[in-house]
DNA sequence: GTTGCTCATAGACAGTGTCTACCAGGACGG
DNA sequence: CCGTCCTGGTAGACACTGTCTATGAGCAAC
């Protein structure tokens, strides 16, 4: 429980996350990881019943670092909720571009869940505050506030998976997500002002 | 070349595709098709040079499967653009849950690609067919028809990507995917007529 | 001092993808 | 008819994986 040496537990977790960040999500194996981590391979057993559960925890950095980003850069942003809702898209789609390992990891619910859901609990946060601006953006006609917030972040999360995954610039031929972050926008919560 | 048998590699393909629609997709190894093929865990090697060669194989099969399921729904369906465009999309959305292991399988891009680019090829006539119904329903101060058509494969895509893994009921406490199908559609297209 | 307990090590096991050596059997040329 | 290729499959090895189990070091408590 006491560190200076920053505890086992929580080593093997930055050397996973070290790991996906750098080398993808399919170099995050057991053994690797306790290896840069500096233990045996039999080590994380104690911490982490099993693979799948390791992989949760860094899944599970990963989503309080994209959570962190999304909320600092609202923050810095004009405070005009749909201004902030298009720098929350644009964050969204720059953290899985920058880093596409961890946001392949993030989203292989093959690779985690185990039964225990905490995963979905660490990305509600995130959820929360896109809810929370489009409520604010919302016009009377549109989808309940719960669905517009659904169906905008799916949006999101498809142009960033396709896009990473280059399908998309080569169907539509566009050079950059920005046109279709915009259109995107536009089309569920009306033409931006201005 | 000549049959009666199937040929090895026929078997191999459809052992796989049988198989990731059965088990899953962690459950494709190339050893476990052999088997199911009734060759030695050797013999894909001589038609795929490596596993990835041959869940792209797979995964061809899916888009194409995919393919014809939504060209059928189209043709069995009133004519109208509109019309048509839901049936597509609620097709898309019933393929990715009731052949999860196989849709997964079609965007692992980290597992196929492998240079050879033969799976975008794969999945234009599925996006070709899409992008000319939008090019029909786009209104003209709509975005132009491909950003349009990109937009809206990804909302698909993100809907049934995130639908099937359950965080999206969990977030917007909706209960089917329809809601969230309609209210993207209208979205981009205006409100559906009648 | 002996008993526990916590935590890490190390070895085994079955399974994986890839590589390599081998070889059955047919086609071909002489 | 015989020898030579070559195609297409087998079988074993290799390094690696995740999991399980037995072992042991170090320390707290009674």
């Amino acid at each position: 429980m006491s560190n200076g040496e920053a505890g086992v537990r929580a080593r093997l977790v930055a050397a996973g996350v070290d790991l996906v960040l750098r080398e993808g999500q399919s170099a995050v194996s057991l053994r690797e990881i306790a290896r840069r981590a500096g233990v045996s391979h039999g080590a994380p057993r104690r911490y982490f019943p099993t693979h799948v559960d390791l992989l949760s925890a860094i899944a599970r950095e990963g989503f309080a670092d994209l959570t962190t980003q999304v909320q600092k850069t609202i923050r810095d942003v004009d405070p005009d909720p749909r201004t902030q809702l298009t720098a929350l898209a644009r964050t969204y789609l720059d953290f899985a571009a920058a880093h596409r390992g961890m946001f392949e990891l993030m989203f292989r619910h093959d690779l985690l869940d185990s039964g225990r859901l905490r995963l979905r609990e660490t990305s509600l946060p995130l959820f929360a505050v896109l809810a929370d601006l489009v409520a604010q953006v919302r016009r009377p006609d549109d989808a309940p506030a719960s669905v517009l917030a659904g169906a905008l972040w799916a949006n999101l999360h498809g142009i960033a998976q396709l896009w990473a995954w280059g399908s998309l610039p080569l169907a539509t031929g566009a050079t950059d997500d920005d046109v279709l972050l915009r259109a995107t926008l536009d089309a569920h919560l009306g033409p931006a002002p201005h």
